[in-house]
DNA sequence: AAATAATGTAAAGCATGATTGACATTACTT
DNA sequence: AAGTAATGTCAATCATGCTTTACATTATTT
């Protein structure tokens, strides 16, 4: 599962301390989320989805045929 | 975080245990979930709004104010 | 070039999502 | 009413999200 964490971050001009601080999470966190090394809790990933003004399948593409 | 699971199963006529394995995880995790014991990871409620043809925020329902 | 901010990496520990198994209870069927 | 399917509960264990700390690297600013 991919996502446009980073992407939505920059275009707010937002650092990954200030993502982290928002949805309040650590900044490795942030960072093992932007880096796909795993999974948030649905309710994280809304809290981040939120921080965009989005919704989940917005900021977070799950694998059509598998994830590459 | 609330969530329609067990009417759309309902509707759909499906066991707690159909939709385990059709979403690839043990029942007592659909218990659980249904029952907001926990908060699923985002891929695992992916793939339980999927199963009833929905988008995340169809099926779970994020607190507007504070969760009672 | 030096200083500082931002990002990345690694490891240890804690919190909780998820599994397994066994049993109790409530609904359906016959 | 008896039998079976479906749901619920408890407890132990395992897997992994998440935190914390500390340091290294890459950008940005002056």
């Amino acid at each position: 599962m991919r996502n446009r964490i980073k992407d939505l971050r920059k275009a707010k001009k937002m650092t990954q301390e200030d993502l982290a601080k928002q949805v309040g999470v650590s900044r490795q966190s942030i960072i093992a989320i932007e880096s796909g090394k795993y999974n948030p809790s649905i309710e994280l990933a809304y809290n981040i989805s939120k921080a965009f003004d989005s919704i989940i399948e917005e900021v977070f593409i799950f694998g059509e045929r598998g994830e590459e």
